[in-house]
DNA sequence: GTTAGCACTCCCTAATCGTGAGTGCTAAAT
DNA sequence: ATTTAGCACTCACGATTAGGGAGTGCTAAC
């Protein structure tokens, strides 16, 4: 998407690099004799005004008002969390930290992505976001029938993840135990292996080559599946919203409502994580920055998100939201550490 | 707690009716003049002004600095709500929106409440808050023994909200699975009925009747339910906390902080929820004012909130939260109602 | 190409000052 | 004995002003 950004000399990194990297720690916009003290720089105050003027008008930068500071726009960020920080690697304290919180029991992939999105708040201090593995990478490993009354029975389904779904099913006619178990036996047969959310097309595709016996089982399964709640909607963990009130791009009440808002709709939430992971097919984790996120009223915000893999697949994606203002060089490190930890322990949990 | 109300003549109750039911919609201070011309008084601000002076100094008014209008303490809510207000009964329209909310496909308890929260906050415009039924009312209907792998299987248990609860257990041994459906029979017989969080406790007390092979069935279950993870902690959904935002009480960040840190500990929201209802073991619904609620951070809210039934016993509850310039009249009303909606949804779901 | 110097811009804060809503008190009216 | 009119007083709020400070852009010297 930016291919061929336009080149910057090492000097005009140096200040862009230096003004980002101030702003980002102090919030504050960066003015020419900060940039020289803070960061040491062998020339004066003015040569610095030059260059920023440059990197103002080539979009790097930006001032709140005629005469202030400078700030990053969101191409000085992208130019910065691209070509310019040095990602802080993980301090081995911080690795046993992350390790340490999956140590608990952890019973199914929704245990391990709600805790993954507690760990990831808790750490970087921004909201952590979590997405369940999603529906079509979820595969039946095993499906029961359970009569629950005379006239409902529970439809259950474990899958790859260890999760299990149930859902209660209206019996029309009571079915007894013979019956029930050959239809059990019949759907593990026919479906295991087959994705959670093509049961009933899977089936229906194979409908002709069965006969008599086998026939009207099928039928009768297919009623089944047919009646079950089509597969909720990707389900997403949030935690640590309430840390964001504690930045100041945040004190603006207006802005805050946006941003929880979002938190309100999961969906926009999923999709968010979703086509942020998604524009780079890529294994490593992706940044997007304020208005890269085409989303209306959330300009001031940015999501580094990482996808999980299972069986070498991207089944989801974890991330982390806040200000545009992050420190990017870290937690991009932490969130990609903490996506691989999440593959490693689907990978244990589904063996 | 307040037995003895000191009593207040005709003329201080309907001030302090104006007063509050003025300040309810305005959110503005309250002066002698409004009073008058607002509710049509045949008195002259003057006498009015005498009479909130004296309801000042009972307590029940407050003034937000020297000479402004008056503005109701907790304690001038509280009178309000027991004793002024005059209860607005559910229009007919009303009515026909909830029960349409609940025409959905509702599978299980676990929907009806998330639902529950939904439909309170759009309804009240203020937060909604459902606790799932507790687990100390939840029993087993129906417990399944389901092989996943190898060395791991699901226990499977159907509670009588018509809830699935499963957890994956690590074997010990391999169970084939005559084995497994003999203790998947056996457990049926001896916990059917029994309240979910005490089903191993159940077993052992019965353990010494057993003879031999019951017994090691026994045994072998128990094994079982000690590995079960310990019932998750009461479930509680929650919608439209960004509602709060448009309260102009909330337009202070440090204050909307507050009740967001709420939000996100939903043990401290549950807590809340029952210590509400719990107060007063009726089955109307309770409201609490502000300082009431003995939460620090939390005097500026009030929650109104009802129980809700089944067969006769309180299982859980919902209500809505705001700022404590609520209009109670009506809120109280919806949530009661609610609430009877909610009873009634669960019988039908449990029969 | 770099830097010192300087005038200028604009935010921020504090101080000042009406204005208006609302009060408490007193004395007159009912 | 209440109730009310009258009046001085209080205090929040908004607009205005002034001073200080951080930072800029530009020009001219290095």
């Amino acid at each position: 998407m930016h291919a061929q950004e336009p080149a910057l000399n090492p000097r005009e990194q140096t200040i862009l690099h230096a003004v980002v990297h101030s702003y980002i720690t102090t919030a504050e916009p960066v003015g020419s004799r900060t940039v020289v003290k803070r960061f040491g720089l062998e020339l004066s105050p003015a040569t610095v005004r030059n260059t920023m003027a440059d990197l103002e008008e080539m979009g790097y930068l930006q001032q709140v008002h005629t005469s202030s500071g400078r700030v990053p726009t969101d191409q000085g960020y992208r130019y910065y969390v691209d070509y310019l920080m040095r990602v802080q690697e993980l301090t081995e304290a911080e690795r046993q930290r992350i390790e340490f919180e999956y140590t608990q029991k952890l019973n199914d992939a929704d245990d391990v992505l709600r805790q993954t999105s507690h760990l990831l708040a808790l750490i970087t201090h921004q909201a952590g976001i979590a997405e369940a593995p999603n529906a079509s990478s979820a595969s039946v490993r095993r499906i029961e029938l359970m009569p629950v009354s005379h006239e409902r029975m529970a439809v259950l389904i474990v899958d790859n993840f260890g999760r299990v779904r149930s859902m209660l099913v209206q019996m029309e006619e009571a079915l007894n135990g013979d019956r029930l178990s050959t239809l059990s036996n019949f759907l593990n047969e026919q479906l295991r292996g087959v994705a959670v959310h093509d049961l009933a097309s899977t089936l229906n595709s194979r409908l002709k080559m069965f006969l008599d016996e086998q026939r009207r089982l099928a039928e009768h399964a297919l009623q089944v599946l047919n009646l079950m709640p089509s597969t909720r909607a990707g389900q997403v963990y949030l935690e640590g919203a309430t840390l964001l009130f504690e930045q100041p791009e945040f004190r603006d009440i207006d802005r805050a409502r946006e941003v929880f808002g979002l938190f309100e709709e999961r969906d926009r939430l999923v999709d968010l994580l979703r086509s942020a992971v998604g524009e780079a097919e890529q294994a490593r984790g992706t940044v997007i920055i304020g208005a890269e996120l085409h989303e209306k009223g959330l300009e001031g915000i940015s999501v580094i998100a990482s996808p999980y893999h299972l069986d070498g697949r991207a089944v989801g994606a974890i991330g982390v939201l806040g200000p545009r203002r992050m420190p990017y060089q870290r937690l991009t490190a932490i969130v990609d550490y903490t996506a691989t930890m999440v593959s490693r322990i689907l990978t244990r949990l589904g063996g």
